[in-house]
DNA sequence: TCTGAGGCAACTCT
DNA sequence: AAGAGTTGCCTCAG
């Protein structure tokens, strides 16, 4: 069966971090893995080194203020349900982002965030204005299988997932080929979405391919999870 | 015990 | 204005 299976480089595993990761590592590894299938399209490295992801990630623990009362419950098929993960939104004033029929300010940005998304802007090459955080507190806390609205996006624009704590298996699934009256076999791709990575989610990835980060009970760790996105400014009539 | 697949639930937006 | 799209939970089988 077809899996692609991202790792960490060997020689990134428990090491110091002390030293900027070279651009051609001595492993041979490329410097981004691309993973690529028929309406797939993602870049995958690591962003930060072991040393930088763990400050990261304490600052984001410390700094992050996620989304409380009415705002972790979603409505969906007549029935509440509490969000398995928690939320929050920061970005630029003055845009606003829709989730499941109910529309958001995002926080103001603050400086990890800043700092974050300046890095990966640096690696990329493409600005982000929004980033949708999940806290998913151990493996019991998932997200279902989804495909981000784009609607609200700049058209073609990429979307940069960055991963801090915890690694957790990120599934694809190609919409031709989900549930019971799938039309064609293909097989899902799985990734490791590791401690300080990034996945540079490419159009059209999100056209044609639902994601998904199922439960994993044995993971008993935190692990954060930013998006960053670029909303489109344009005024609702 | 864990995982993944399938079935189920009602309403909104286009 | 008809239809497409939809998140999470539960059950069940391997």
């Amino acid at each position: 069966m077809d899996r692609y299976v991202v790792k960490r480089p060997s020689g990134e595993a428990g090491g110091g971090g002390k030293r900027p990761r070279p651009e051609a590592p001595a492993s041979g590894q490329p410097l981004w893995q691309e993973i690529r299938a028929e309406g797939l399209s993602c870049d995958y490295r690591l962003l930060f080194s072991k040393a930088e992801a763990d400050e990261i990630f304490q600052q984001l623990e410390e700094e992050v203020e996620y989304f409380e009362g009415e705002m972790t419950k979603l409505h969906v098929f007549g029935k509440w349900h509490n969000i398995p993960r928690r939320q929050v939104t920061y970005g630029d004033p003055e845009l606003t982002y829709t989730y499941s029929g109910v529309t958001f300010s995002p926080k103001p940005w603050i400086p990890v965030l800043n700092h974050i998304r300046d890095r990966v802007t640096l690696d990329t090459g493409h600005t982000f204005n929004f980033v949708l955080i999940n806290r998913y507190k151990d493996g019991g806390d998932h997200i279902g299988e989804h495909r981000d609205d784009e609607r609200e996006l700049v058209p073609r624009s990429p979307i940069a997932s960055v991963s801090f704590g915890a690694c957790r298996d990120f599934v694809f699934r190609h919409c031709d080929s989900r549930g019971k009256n799938a039309t064609r076999h293909i097989e899902p791709i799985k990734l490791q979405l590791a401690h300080g990575s990034l996945l540079l989610m490419k159009y059209p990835t999100n056209v044609y391919w639902y994601h998904s980060l199922p439960t994993r009970k044995r993971v008993l760790a935190p692990r954060i999870n930013l998006t960053f996105r670029k909303v489109m400014t344009v005024v609702k009539k």
